[in-house]
DNA sequence: CGAGCCGTTGAGTTCATTCAAACAGGGTGG
DNA sequence: CCACCCTGTTTGAATGAACTCAACGGCTCG
């Protein structure tokens, strides 16, 4: 559980926010002095609800996973954190929820909901900050959706890679080193392990992806990815 | 089409944010100046992908749905907009995306994004509440999330339940009047309408509900509805 | 080497979907 | 008043897809 687990684990520098964004929360700034600043390797808790107060955490380096548990057990991963996204929870008193790096050398800034509440209306440059890092997380949120929203498996597992891939590597590139095990990406697309695998298989077989290696993806035909996975089913609903 | 749909539906002036939230964006205030207030009768439509612009939506009055429509046809409702709710899509060019009414007279402010930014800097106490509706956003979002991630049709139409009714009823009560139709709740939670149908069914042979009409809904067991409706796993995951 | 985790593949079952039909209510017009 | 249409809702039957259970290979670490 310490150790370098894939050889082929993405140097944890890249950057990887959806637009491009200021950087905020300099240590030295309110902001920053306003966090509490946590290393975590792979597979540690950063955070949890049993902590006393409610946080709202940032990715400085690494990666890290926001879940909830549901009441059946199950793990829910509401949201992958990249350097620089924001991410809190909200209105979850009864469920346990928590966030763990998924890889080594995470750092996460915790900031307390209340004393961050208070800063908004202090300084304007501190709300601006926070509105669009809000906002940041509303869009991930919104793809998460839209992607528990497809139907196949096929089609939530392509649409993952797509998402995933222009926040990891901002569209520069068709290959693709991921940073999830396969049962993260099932619990954030809320399938079996084998049916991730299966899926990933069978869009390499189907000639739109090609991996080498678990974690290595590489785009082969975007468009029909982007598209078109499931077999037939043309009709409008409503 | 034009007259009250439902003589039971409740009137539109209920207060239905998620925390109590302070009333922005008076007619007269700077934010509220910013506004396009547009007025629509039930299913029709009140922004779409169109426009010139990207807007943020807050609905007065009412109730609307926004939503995508995927490359399938399907149509995904990504979030209902109950009054002073406050939404803004991020990231969906290539899609369709609008925001229609759900009940008749319907009234939706509409922020340009451009210039809604662009205010953020200026005056603290905007960026605040700015902050705060975008923070509304994503709490639905992620109960959204948490709802799509749910493995039966049934624990997702009780989950769906139970969440309306806290926006709507703010909790005071097990009765509720839902604001949307069996094509709209199949359209936010991802099923098929005869699914809806069989679940809401199958929740009041249970026991769990008791249906007056098809949207007139009480809760009759609410442990039950939120805890376990699958048949049986008790076993956790991970 | 054995233990443990991750990933893949196979077989059988469950459950939501599709296709199809029927019913209820509102409205209109003969 | 009744026939008719249209929308929304419900129910039935059959198909298909993802799940569970199970097993195995690869890899790391102690």
């Amino acid at each position: 559980m310490k150790g370098r687990m894939h050889p082929d684990q993405p140097p944890v520098t890249r950057y990887a926010g959806q637009q491009q964004r200021p950087n905020y929360a300099h240590p030295n700034s309110r902001l920053g002095r306003l966090a509490t600043v946590i290393h975590r390797d792979r597979g540690e808790e950063i955070h949890g609800s049993e902590c006393s107060d409610d946080y709202w955490y940032r990715v400085i380096c690494g990666a890290a996973r926001c879940y909830i548990v549901l009441p059946d057990g199950r793990r829910q991963i509401l949201d992958l954190l990249l350097p620089d996204d924001f991410f809190g929870f909200s209105g979850f008193e009864g469920y346990f929820y928590g966030v763990d790096a998924i890889t080594d050398n995470t750092s996460v800034a915790c900031y307390p909901r209340g004393e961050l509440l208070a800063l908004l209306g202090d300084d304007p440059a501190i709300a601006r900050a926070v509105c669009e890092m809000a906002f940041g997380a509303t869009a991930r949120l919104q793809q998460l959706a839209l992607i528990l929203g497809r139907i196949t498996a096929r089609e939530k597992v392509g649409a993952f890679l797509l998402t995933i891939m222009q926040r990891v590597e901002r569209g520069n590139t068709d290959r693709l080193v991921l940073p999830t095990s396969r049962y993260d990406i099932a619990d954030y697309l809320t399938l079996s392990v084998e049916t991730v695998s299966r899926s990933l298989t069978e869009l390499k077989q189907r000639g739109l992806i090609s991996l080498a290696g678990p974690r290595h993806v590489q785009i082969v035909d975007r468009n029909r990815l982007k598209n078109r996975l499931a077999p037939d089913n043309g009709q409008s609903a409503n």
